[in-house]
DNA sequence: TGATATTATGACCTTAGAGTCACATGGAGG
DNA sequence: CCTCCATGTGACTCTAAGGTCATAATATCA
């Protein structure tokens, strides 16, 4: 956490300071960023970062805190209209809000990439244990929707739970690299229909 | 390339060398790698690696390219045998042997997976432009198959193939974290059936 | 205004990386 | 035995990183 002195400052110096580490943490890998570049780019001395902040680590891991906390915000605005209680409802609705998120907030989307690439090692270290709650979230609910029958029972639950977090990864990555009018694509509700039907046809029962 | 000096070497001092920097870089990125480290568990001067390698890069280069081949050979094993034509069939073949072939070389597979999470600035500089001949591959094999219609034409082709290929990545990365007896699948040959199904009762056409 | 607590500063420290270079070593041919 | 050239060497440079600290500036309150 933030030292009490980051949250004493005046909230334009620290959007500021936010700014620019959002825009070093899309740029660069946790291990490639750097201390020295944010620094001269908010026009603050090093020693006074080290005011506000433990260490690179503390900063990135509050950067980190408030995208989380905004995307939580977003997706529920999504998901909690949903009463169904399907599975796939429901992952289609994470997964369009999700693609919705990362358009909306593109610096936000880089960061998350350059996190799910790190090395297990520089994972470990960023999140120590709290992590792959989402993971666990999902795969939960493949069990359920195993058990009720409405998901192949012949794959592993935490098969399908990591390859559903993979595909979120390269969906995020894929579409990074589009713009939506010179491609298929013409919005991403009809990206993530697709995706969505890619999961569901692969693993739902065979009735 | 490696200068000829490093060719004019004893075969022995050649494999330490390609043996120390196979370790190496399995077991940190690119960036992260040392060539102080490399240079020590060698026992050679750090002058001699400048006199066999231009840098680090050209080394890395190198070791690259002697798993290229040896995956290529691997692969083609397999494939060759085939002879039906079938998209499915082919990528089947693809998919198991490049299990196969990561599960026989857990190093080689650690390499390729730190390879393929660099960020693009890094792959970049890795291999300029001949990169993604296996993505371009893919993708014509898919269009060809669109136009067969043994591949349902309403996803784009560049998708497909950036779905599969991040799908190859995934399962590598999940295989290494499992041991076979401990989970679902009892080989690996179950398990790539598994995943071409995921694809295919995804992405073909509704006959 | 003067005393005290908080915040701001940048020169400086340590560490580690890639890459260099003047010099040492050793074997092959005259 | 001596010369010559390929090979071997490690102390060295340069750069950049993260992090520290004594001191200066500023704000708070009596």
């Amino acid at each position: 956490m933030p030292k009490q002195t980051f949250f004493n400052l005046s909230e334009d110096k620290r959007n500021n300071i936010k700014s620019v580490a959002l825009d070093e943490f899309s740029e660069y890998s946790f291990s490639k960023s750097s201390i020295n570049r944010i620094v001269e780019n908010t026009g603050i001395a090093k020693g006074s970062f080290y005011q506000y902040f433990e260490d690179k680590l503390d900063l990135y891991r509050y950067i980190l805190q408030c995208i989380a906390e905004e995307k939580i915000n977003y997706i529920q605005k999504y998901t909690s209209e949903l009463s169904s209680g399907d599975f796939f409802d429901y992952l289609k609705a994470t997964y369009s809000s999700g693609i919705a998120f990362a358009i909306d907030h593109p610096v936000y989307a880089k960061i998350g990439i350059f996190l799910l690439k790190e090395d297990e090692r520089t994972q470990q270290m960023i999140y120590g244990d709290l992590m792959t709650t989402g993971e666990n979230f999902v795969k939960n609910m493949i069990l359920e929707g195993q058990e009720k029958g409405s998901i192949r029972q012949d794959i592993s639950a935490d098969f399908i739970a990591f390859i559903i977090n993979k595909l979120n990864l390269a969906s995020t990555e894929y579409l990074k690299s589009k713009t939506f009018d010179d491609d298929f694509y013409k919005d991403y509700e009809e990206f993530s229909n697709s995706i969505i039907d890619l999961i569901k046809n692969g693993i739902k029962s065979v009735l």
